[in-house]
DNA sequence: AGAAGACCTTACGCGAACGTCAAGTGCCCG
DNA sequence: CGGGCACTTGACGTTCGCGTAAGGTCTTCT
């Protein structure tokens, strides 16, 4: 089985994996800065392999979760290892242990999250249905652009 | 049954919540400052009642989940809401939908994290057992101070 | 030829979430 | 009554994760 057969051998420019993941150039080059991918060039263009892909991927889920990029770039480390130092090795399985108790201990904060959101959104429900009917199951744009409200948020950005 | 022994009344000093939640007294005034928590006074000191300690707490776990300190006072403000203007409350519904689904979809990608760094651990802890099973179940700090490594990352504070 | 895109680099800017002084107040303790 | 501690209010500094010009290169279309 020929290899371009397994797998096309396929290329990315930047702004196929930006629209494919819904992030900017910007950003991608910002990451490949700090380190975390590193695409051929075609002259000064950058080219992304699927591995680039794959790591990418990798980024902006750890990103979704909270973690620094610093920690991404630790993690996605990792997969370069092989034979490293086992000092280091070792470091880094504790770092990770860690890492596992604080995503778990995070899921729980989500469900908790989730929980409170939708007992408010019961309430909410409630309140609308014996008020405005009309409003339920609307997307928040088709509803209006919010009039500025007295105490909104004091000196918030 | 009186009311000081269903719930004391305590209250609390910002040492004391900070010792307890693991946050600075820096951190609490900056929440006041964008009207997150509003502690009574005793003369120029704050004063936090259960009521406050409970909305630190939504504070801190809505921080962990990834929420924006302005969206953590959308969240608290609904607890205060009762009879509030049913357009604004019809909004507040269809973005807390959206944070639900945003929250669950932020939970498959630590359960994802967590796999991957799962399965890393396990390449580690077999690569250790080869080379140096004594450092395997260390915490971090007691391996050692790591050495500067060449080429760890590039520009990251 | 000229204009339009898609890419590049350099560099300054920004908002969020605090950290970090500096300087003052109130209260207890020896 | 001086010292120390816990608290206060500014006000400026910092880090992270990019956004946003400004200007240059290369290809491609008309």
């Amino acid at each position: 089985m020929p290899t371009e057969l397994r797998r096309p051998a396929r290329t990315f420019t930047i702004r196929q994996l930006c629209q494919e993941f819904g992030c900017t150039p910007r950003a991608l080059r910002f990451y490949e800065d700090k380190g975390l991918i590193s695409p051929e060039r075609d002259g000064m263009n950058r080219v992304y392999s699927y591995k680039d892909r794959a790591r990418l991927q990798l980024i902006l889920r750890g990103k979704r979760v909270g973690l620094a990029l610093s920690e991404i770039g630790e993690i996605l480390d990792l997969y370069e290892i092989g034979d490293g130092c086992a000092t280091q090795n070792a470091i880094s399985l504790a770092k990770f242990r860690e890492r596992i108790r604080a995503l778990e201990s995070q899921r729980r904060d989500i469900d908790m999250a989730v929980d409170v959101l939708q007992e408010a959104c019961s309430r909410l429900e409630d309140q609308l249905k014996q008020t405005r009917p009309e409003l339920l199951e609307q997307p928040v744009e088709a509803i209006r652009p919010r009039r500025p409200r007295p105490g909104e948020m004091r000196r918030a950005g």
